[in-house]
RNA sequence: UGGGGCGUCGCCAAGUGGUAAGGCACCGGUUUUUGGUACCGGCAUUCGCAGGUUCGAAUCCUGCCGCCCCAG
């Protein structure tokens, strides 16, 4: 590894580095070697020229994924420089693994970096992150809605920014973890799902924009996940045991409520758990703990059947709950759309990441449910697929309960 | 203080002599790059209290306590 030095002169350097006004991290260094691992893989990075004088930027979170992306990209014979966003929690994290994009992730990475022998920047972004994912994070839920932060991250300033970013470094594509495939289907490129059904990450994908997509690579996307262990452990990489990042990576303790309490006071407002008759059962401790198709922590006991939050009402701090069928949904209205596709209206759609894609229609922003469709919670994505092939998506604004007739034909 | 009814886990509730179902709630785990869901597991040595009968009682008897209803 200490062969094939090359140092990235300050001409090979970013001319622009006005993205970056947050400041690198300290650490940051620019420094190249060609990677003299033999690794039997070859992954093809699409990159329509030979890769082997090819710059490729890879977003490397410190997890295994994006270490042996890096570690794909090397094999190519490319040019790799690897980046790392420092997200969030500058001093708190440092010595918490599992996440990513802080502390030790960080650290992680620039072990992977070394070890391959690649440039490795570390980019702080908290601002921007605080700024945009958290806040926006923070301000569904005072609406009463249920965010999605890992796509509005991957919307924001994982794609758009450090795209920019890798545009800059001069690079021909930002390679990312991501189980994800990117397929150029005669001439049209287009996103699927990845090959390993338990590790598809196309839900959180849905905003991708087709001008992303020119750039982006997903060299995992074609790979189990168990291989990629594999090829971790090969490589000898430090990460290759490393847990899979999992909750809400800001969120360290899991404990997303006394975040958003914190943030938005307003949150913690105290009011009464309401059935749909209006009969007051009981009362809970701020709207935040609730989304719509929750069971657990409504503490109502008493009941033939479990209640599930039907609806929530923010301005009222009041949440309404029912039985499992009450949450039945035939239809709902979906908004900031990203569409990729052509017009498909019959499409299979996901509207959690955990679930098998259910048929629907899609009707201008609506999107209808050949059957009906149980805890679907606003804000949450609704995401739209062909096969395999992801459509689009958007943000649930709305939903819509079957009316009383179609509500009895289900049931006889 | 006449009559009637009832008191079983936080809530609802089976069980009327044979050694405490079930549901809800709660707790723990599994699953999971969002929240949730789902699944698995845990959860009354004890049946308002005190005596008594019986080999054996939540179940029978006595007393007391508490609650509800109807009468007043």
């Amino acid at each position: 590894m200490q062969a094939n030095v090359a140092l990235v002169t300050r001409q090979n350097s970013p001319r622009n580095l006005s993205l970056l006004t947050d400041g690198l991290a300290t650490r940051s260094e620019i420094r190249v070697k060609r990677s003299a691992i033999a690794f039997p893989m070859q992954i093809d990075f699409q990159l329509g020229r030979p890769v082997g004088d090819a710059r490729i930027v890879v977003a490397m979170s410190g997890g295994v994924d994006s270490s042996v992306t890096a570690a794909l990209a090397t094999k190519t014979g490319a040019e790799v420089i690897g980046v790392t966003l420092q997200l969030y929690d500058h001093g708190q994290a440092v010595r918490r693994s599992g996440a990513c994009c802080a502390g030790q992730d960080i650290y992680d990475a620039r072990e992977v970096a070394d070890r391959l022998g690649i440039a490795h920047y570390v980019l702080d972004y908290e601002s921007r992150f605080r700024d945009d994912v958290i806040a926006r994070f923070v301000d569904e839920y005072a609406r009463g809605r249920t965010p999605v932060p890992c796509a509005s991250c991957n919307q924001g300033v994982k794609f758009v920014d450090l795209m920019a970013f890798a545009r800059e470094l001069g690079a021909d594509c930002l390679a990312t973890g991501h189980y994800v495939r990117r397929l150029d289907n005669g001439g049209r490129i287009e996103l699927h799902k990845g090959v390993d059904p338990r590790r598809d990450q196309s839900y959180f994908l849905y905003g991708t924009t087709r001008e992303q997509l020119d750039f982006v690579r997903f060299p995992l996307g074609a790979l189990p996940k168990d291989e990629v262990r594999g090829i971790a452990a090969e490589l000898g990489l430090a990460v290759a045991a490393k847990p899979d990042s999992q909750d809400i990576c800001f969120v360290p303790d899991g404990d997303y409520a006394a975040l958003v309490k914190e943030v938005r006071p307003e949150t913690k407002a105290a009011g009464e758990i309401v059935d749909l008759e209006g009969r007051v059962l009981g009362r809970h401790r701020g709207v935040v703990h609730f989304t719509v198709g929750q069971r657990r922590g409504i503490e109502v006991g008493g009941q033939k059947e479990p209640l599930y939050v039907v609806r929530i009402e923010p301005n009222e701090a009041r949440i309404i709950v029912g039985p499992r069928h009450a949450l039945a949904v035939e239809a709902m209205e979906v908004g900031d759309w990203n569409w990729l596709a052509e017009d498909q209206r019959e499409v299979t759609v996901k509207v959690r990441s955990l679930a098998a894609p259910v048929r629907a229609a899609r009707e201008g922003d609506k999107v209808r449910f050949d059957y009906p469709e149980y805890g679907v919670a606003p804000g949450q994505a609704a995401v739209l697929y062909d096969d395999t092939r992801l459509l689009g998506g958007g943000s649930i604004a709305q939903t819509y309960a079957p009316r009383a007739s179609s509500l009895d034909a289900a049931a006889a």
